[in-house]
DNA sequence: CGTCGCGTTGATTTTGCTCAAGATGGGTGG
DNA sequence: CCACCCATCTTGAGCAAAATCAACGCGACG
């Protein structure tokens, strides 16, 4: 069970001590945000109860490209990146998985892309038989899964369009003000961002070299639109600004 | 209602003359690729009584990015191609619009993307609302809904790597092999490949120039990986070449 | 105290873009 | 039916943005 204190969580673990055994699910911190929150106390209790929670640690890694995809995820603490390797080693990370997020929104056989932990995180398990089982029967959780996995469609088109045609400052600048309005959702605070990802995750996330990462983040810290960053964070000084070149204004 | 002869329809219309009026639907040639391959005829019947056909001119608009999501379409006949587009014109093509295709899987109040006929094209169109509320009702249409959500979810991620990733030729060549494996679900011969978009929109597609493209065309016709581009068409020589290019190899 | 991973910065190269000029070919009007 | 026209495509030359190659700083950790 969750429950043990991580090095860097990004939120606390979705069972405080003392409170399993009864319904651990009536607790999460990020249910409102995740698949749960579509669900009724009752609905949650035979909900969680099929879960499994699942610690990792930084690098471990959770499901590979290929696989059978027996499981699906929430994530209830942590950070994660989901990638397509190419034979020769060429990465590209298709998301950054952050609380509150669903992994295996995508039926299908097979998991489409690797997903390996960043920081250590805490997950909950659940058959993605099992799942589509209860998806049948309650109406509620099958419209939360179709709307997320809707969201995360026309999220992913904005990246088509930031790999294909923007340059390396608009892709930096449009980075980071994902990560300040991911953030805003999960109702933490826009300012300074978290950033818990490398910089080569963050180049290959971007399409780019972790060194025009680097020099591109050197640039805009120059230019005033940025602070420092200082264990991890970044703080935008110009959101205004940040966000006309993120949009190619 | 459909039925006229369209000048370069990639498949015949959905409506033969003669047929409308009892179950148009019925005699759909790409029913069983679409949305509509879901449901019981008794059920198609009062679907199709909810679409209005209807009929585009190549260069026609569909629908624009931000404008809001009355209607949802699925194709029957043509090409069309959807797109976004920043602010001084630099223009990203999220995909192309095949008969089967659904275009508005995204449920979300807008249209995350503009849509524009390639070629004189054919469509079902339906109510957000209607569709939501029949998905309500008929558990294999919500299913397939999702399952084709799901599809362009997966697909979609294979995209993010070619942008972000691949060389020229590794996106022309994966291209080549996307339109392959279409046409070959569809029914249709894998090779000759019909190509109904101008180079223009391949670029866009592929994050490249209009210039890029057609040098990397010939560079693949001088290796003798594809053949001549006749009539909008081009034969693939070495397939197995093709691919290897296209994954990396 | 040395090592290792990560980040930054600099020098050089390369890929694909930009700018420019022809080629091609379908469609139109005389 | 032919001539012209305009879109689209192709090819070439030079350029620029980002990649590659390389060196170094810095903090964490053994």
């Amino acid at each position: 069970m969750a429950g043990n204190p991580q090095k860097t969580p990004a939120l606390k673990p979705s069972v405080p001590k003392g409170d399993a055994g009864e319904n651990p699910c009536a607790a999460c911190q990020v249910r409102e945000h995740a698949v749960c929150g579509a669900l009724t106390l009752p609905e949650l209790a035979s909900f969680g109860g099929a879960m499994k929670d699942i610690q990792l640690d930084a690098g471990d890694h959770l499901v590979d490209e290929g696989e059978v995809e027996q499981f699906v995820f929430s994530v209830t603490s942590g950070c994660l990146k989901s990638f397509k390797l190419m034979p020769d080693g060429r990465r590209q990370i298709i998301g950054f998985v952050f609380p509150g997020d669903f992994v295996g929104l995508a039926k299908s056989d097979a998991y489409p892309s690797s997903v390996e932990a960043i920081t250590p995180a805490t997950l909950c398990r659940m058959n993605r038989r099992e799942l589509d089982k209860m998806s049948d029967s309650i109406p509620n959780l099958d419209r939360r899964l179709h709307d997320m996995a809707s969201e995360a469609l026309a999220e992913v088109q904005g990246q088509l369009l930031l790999l294909g045609r923007k340059t390396a400052q608009e892709r930096v600048a449009t980075f980071l003000m994902m990560l300040s309005r991911r953030a805003t959702e999960r109702g933490m605070a826009p300012n300074p961002i978290d950033v818990p990802m490398s910089r080569d995750d963050i180049g290959d996330f971007l399409g780019l070299t972790t060194e025009t990462v680097s020099r591109t983040f050197s640039r805009l810290r120059k230019d005033g639109l940025i602070g420092g960053d200082k264990d991890r964070k970044i703080e935008i000084l110009d959101e205004e600004g940040l966000s006309d070149i993120a949009d190619g204004f």
